[in-house]
DNA sequence: ATTTATTTTTAGACCTATCTAAATTTTGAT
DNA sequence: ATCAAAATTTAGATAGGTCTAAAAATAAAT
């Protein structure tokens, strides 16, 4: 059974709302990120239920099936390998990079996509540090990062915490941060 | 005006077919080439001649207008630079790649084909000898191989001779070939 | 707890690309 | 020149994906 380059992308961005909340996606809040009418989304969560790859309730908004999730992974590891290809033997630079990588995500050819990753040396994160899971879905752990080594604009987690002095420990107190922390690192004052 | 995949598989049939006789292109011949019906073919040609993609008149098969052209050979320049990667940098093998390159050739970017054509050295010919287009559509002379260079399978055509003796010549003559004949190296008898 | 606002779904329409079956034109054979 | 065969086009139907406008359900506000 194989998908169109359409229902491929409503998979795609449905996995990715859902990280976001535990609850169902709403057809809204996947309606803008597809730039589309909510009206289309519902037809289109219709058929991706009868195909068996969402799960769907009416009014209760969307989460994907074992089947729609490997899917979903799987384009995710395309994007991120030709992401890694483009910016890195191609010369791309940052942004232009993306609308590339969005088309060829679509191709379909596993042959394809593993001689690619081993042509790229079997990266487990792309430029932009986001993991690239393996070809059976499963994602590298997390790669864990100095804060002071940080690049500003990045969105991350508390993974550790190396500095034991009860000062220190306080003032993260203080900032509401422990093990587990989400955060985004917006400036630096060096 | 931006084309679908399906347009642009149209415009590079009717490319490749148009060269095999100097007439249009015959409705069924395209069909059998698309692998689908003839009506399915008078639909679409109608909506290409609409937008000024090919000229037609009713029962007299299709061609391409100048910008159908340009459409077309760009198609066919970015299917030999795919397999050019496919084949040299990721290892593929001979007919796995055709498939693959079918996909890769619809994939719309510029920038990108500029960079891939870089990366890859500006070839000029495909590995099975195809001649590769440049940006403005430009195809390379054609290259020179020796008789007994030719791969077997191969068609191409008489571009010069070397040899003069008078009974090379006749026996040239008995097979009916001259400079320009086109003919297709089906064996060898070494 | 009712009413209002927001979100979501339905109904009906449209466009692209395709098909089958029937009608038409062209080609080839006698 | 006529008739049969082959090629091509039309007409009408279907499926995927989208839209607008209206109806229904949920969430928010008083």
């Amino acid at each position: 059974m194989s998908q169109s380059f359409t229902e491929e992308n409503y998979l795609k961005h449905i996995y990715k709302l859902s990280k976001k909340s535990d609850k169902g996606v709403s057809t809204n809040a996947l309606a803008e990120r597809l730039e589309t009418k909510a009206s289309s989304v519902t037809d289109m969560i219709k058929k991706l239920a009868a195909k068996k790859l969402v799960d769907y309730k009416k009014y209760q908004g969307v989460t994907l099936t074992k089947k729609g999730q490997k899917i979903a992974v799987d384009i995710i590891r395309k994007h991120r390998l030709w992401e890694v290809f483009l910016l890195e033997h191609l010369g791309f630079g940052g942004e232009e990079v993306h609308d590339v990588a969005e088309e060829l995500e679509h191709i379909n050819s596993a042959e394809l996509v593993e001689r690619l990753d081993k042509f790229l040396g079997y990266p487990k994160y792309d430029p932009h540090g986001g993991p690239i899971p393996d070809s059976e879905g499963i994602f590298p752990e997390p790669k864990r990062v100095k804060l002071d080594e940080l690049e500003v604009g990045r969105k991350t987690k508390v993974m550790g915490i190396t500095e034991h002095s009860d000062a220190f420990l306080l003032h993260l107190k203080k900032l509401g941060m422990e093990l587990g922390t989400d955060f985004h690192l917006k400036e630096r004052f060096d």
